[in-house]
DNA sequence: CTTAATTGTTAAGCAAGCTTAACTTTACCA
DNA sequence: TGGTAAAGTTAAGCTTGCTTAACAATTAAG
């Protein structure tokens, strides 16, 4: 049976596999769910009868099939939210994730088809991230990268922010940094891996912490 | 600290105090909230602790003014839920109970503010039920009573509905009535306690236990 | 005013989901 | 290749919120 703490190591899964390979390491998802790890093995061993993981000893976690559909569902969930909130309610950019954090777990399939519904069955939410299809499909923007990837002199659109930390939130809003801001990159620094944009005319200087968070799209070379 | 558990004790206590006299019943609560009654007894200890609740063994359980208002705050949370549900997205009357059912303990004060905000601070609930203020008043028709407490020969208005038990919705789906319906009492049949009214130019008979769950306001002798 | 029925309470125990502490496996580096 | 640090696992124990079973108080009825 599915809970909460369930969709949750499920969600972190996901997120870690898809990230990284195939399969997500305990210390991993310990420290994203900022749960102690011994903690993560118990659980892998109940998703893991459930047949929502494949778990061996010292070797990592892997979604199956049927762990990676729950997974979607949740994130769906939490996605939809996100847009709902921000959209219909008003809520701030930095608002939004920690309310669909709690909602996404409380809302039966139905009012969430509604809600896809309402927002016209929207492709991606406020923080540029796609929003899982109701039959499991996912929306991909061609040629994403990291802002930390990206090369000097070209000229890129911001097009997806990790929502994970608020704070980043509130340093993009502080800059004055959007989703679909262009930035144009003046140089790459070697010494603390610091990048230096061009934007709204102006010129920034971004940290690694910040471009390991952002991505975006090349729009001119 | 106050728990999702806690909350729900809190909004059936609050209840079973309003309907009947100033303290609730272990045994109400517990079939309310379809728990065993050693559950409740060991709950009213917590919430005493808490100051939430004035609670003597054998004696019943009362809210104290500091677990009132949070009792309260919850009841704004699930109507504010419910009105929104279906006035926005559209949901039925039927539907909405059991969806802000969980909602109602996973929404930030500030949330809920906001979508008191977006329905214009309304007074009333789906069902007709007042929505308590944000700073703990609740708003009153005057002249409510039960349509089983109905007069032969007066009209009355339809103003409020039980929404515990979603049977009661379906059948008044049904039969047609909604809020605001007007009806005028035929006959009150002593035998089994139903009442016969007229309705749409229609003539219904309602039994006791319809009628024990419907409000009615009095419109024309 | 006593007694049976009803109602309420206590005690013991269970499941979920965590923790810390002790132990095991793996991986890496000299 | 062997030894150690890092990563992962197991075991024991805690809290919350429930259960059932046994026991206690209250109430209602003759």
């Amino acid at each position: 049976m599915s809970t909460i703490s369930k969709e949750n190591y499920l969600k972190a899964i996901f997120c870690h596999i898809s990230e990284m390979e195939n399969n997500a390491s305990t210390s991993r998802i310990a420290n994203h769910l900022s749960i102690s790890s011994s903690a993560i093995s118990d659980m892998a061993k109940k998703l893991s009868k459930e047949g929502l993981v494949k778990y061996e000893k010292y070797k990592g976690i892997m979604l199956t099939p049927h762990g990676e559909k729950a997974a979607l569902k949740v994130i769906r969930r939490h996605r939809l939210w996100e847009l709902f909130l921000m959209n219909v309610l008003g809520l701030d950019w930095s608002e939004v994730h920690d309310e669909a954090e709690k909602l996404e777990h409380y809302s039966s399939e139905f009012l969430i088809d509604r809600i896809d519904e309402y927002l016209g069955h929207p492709d991606f939410d406020p923080h540029g991230h796609p929003i899982p299809k109701k039959n499991g499909s996912i929306p991909e923007i061609p040629n994403v990268i990291l802002l930390a990837e990206a090369e000097t002199n070209n000229k890129y659109e911001l097009i997806r922010v990790n929502d994970k930390e608020s704070e980043l939130i509130n340093f993009l809003k502080k800059v004055g940094l959007k989703l679909n801001s262009k930035l144009e990159i003046v140089d790459k620094l070697d010494y603390d891996n610091s990048i230096s944009v061009m934007f709204n005319k102006k010129n920034i200087t971004l940290s690694k912490k910040v471009t390991d968070n952002l991505f975006v799209r090349l729009i001119e070379e």
